[in-house]
DNA sequence: ACCACTTGAATCAATATCGATTCATTTAAA
DNA sequence: TTTAAATGAATCGATATTGATTCAAGTGGT
């Protein structure tokens, strides 16, 4: 290999999968040029959109089914699990965004490492909520929705200039724990 | 008039829209087929995908922005203004979820609904600041961000079957405000 | 039963998109 | 500078989708 092969950059994946979330309906020409490809480039990577998704797919819940066990792997549930697993969310935002809005798949190995991060969640915010870390009023699927959403949520709005990229983490883990409303007993 | 006409119903537009959020890559055929009606029917409605997104976007900001502003037009920001708004957005849980996935539009008048919604959350939020409602360490556009992601979050989680519909509201508005950490002081 | 109207199924030409290939140009390493 | 590899532009047949129309069947009010 004499040449970068741009196939194989990272960034190559990330902005593909960027692209593919922010325009589901473009065609194979206007994903490659929005990600700064010929098509011929694009097609020597993926030949059908089909390859293309499932490429995205595995690779996207590789990443993202490391970052999670990464940052969850203390044998307890603490707020500083939640923190790193925020930063490392978004150092990932890009497969973030990609397999929240692609998973609904009918392919059954996509549905099983769904269903694994899922349950990765659910067990923390379980073992979180039995620890007294998190209320109990709110069932542990709510709260990892709740996560979820508000990760995906800042991820968009920082794409969109109306949050800054400076200390999000902080405040994605402050507007979960401690939600916005002033100086009273959280419950 | 001797007939009911399906595409003057509230629900064709509903699930048309969700259809259309769902699988935003459907042909027409497809998505006709999703709501229970023929193709045939459908281009009765409107004779072009962009004529179809064009009508719902309207419809849909319609609906939000009189949503919005009828559940906000207290004289003052107050708790009960915004379960209200929660409670409301959720009976058209699906032109909230359609108008979020769509407004990345180039067209400038829903780019100037867009911003109306925008700027009418943002006003209420920076209001409710200075009435000392909410938290002055999170700017008033991030407060918009964050209720709208907890919105749409549980409306796609309670479709998922991963939260009930019952209280639903009631949640939305405790996880905004109070957050999910337990029994310390909130800020 | 009649009528006015709506719906669904089928068809069809016009486009759009896809999948694949070729070839000239560019690029980076030796 | 030479050279092998990567890229972009263009082309092209095969499908897929769209936009439009026709007609038979269904529907509800009278």
């Amino acid at each position: 290999m004499t040449q970068t092969n741009f196939s194989e950059d990272q960034s190559f994946l990330a902005s593909l999968a960027l692209a593919m979330v922010e325009k589901p309906r473009a065609n194979l020409n206007e994903l490659a040029n929005a990600i700064g490809v010929s098509k011929a480039t694009l097609y020597r990577f993926c030949r059908t959109r089909n390859e293309l998704i499932e490429r995205l797919t595995n690779y996207s819940s590789k990443v993202l089914i490391e970052t999670i066990e990464d940052s969850l792997s203390d044998a307890d549930p603490s707020i500083e699990a939640l923190k790193r697993l925020a930063d490392n969310l978004l150092t990932h935002s890009e497969f973030t965004l990609f397999f929240i809005h692609y998973w609904q798949s009918e392919n059954p190995v996509i549905q099983a490492l769904d269903q694994r991060w899922t349950t990765t969640l659910d067990s923390f915010f379980l073992r979180g909520q039995q620890a007294g870390l998190f209320r109990i009023d709110i069932t542990a699927p709510a709260l990892t929705e709740l996560w979820i959403s508000i990760i995906i949520g800042f991820i968009d709005a920082e794409g969109r200039g109306r949050v800054a990229r400076a200390g999000l983490s902080t405040l994605i883990v402050t507007a979960f724990l401690q939600g916005t409303a002033v100086g009273v007993l959280s419950n």
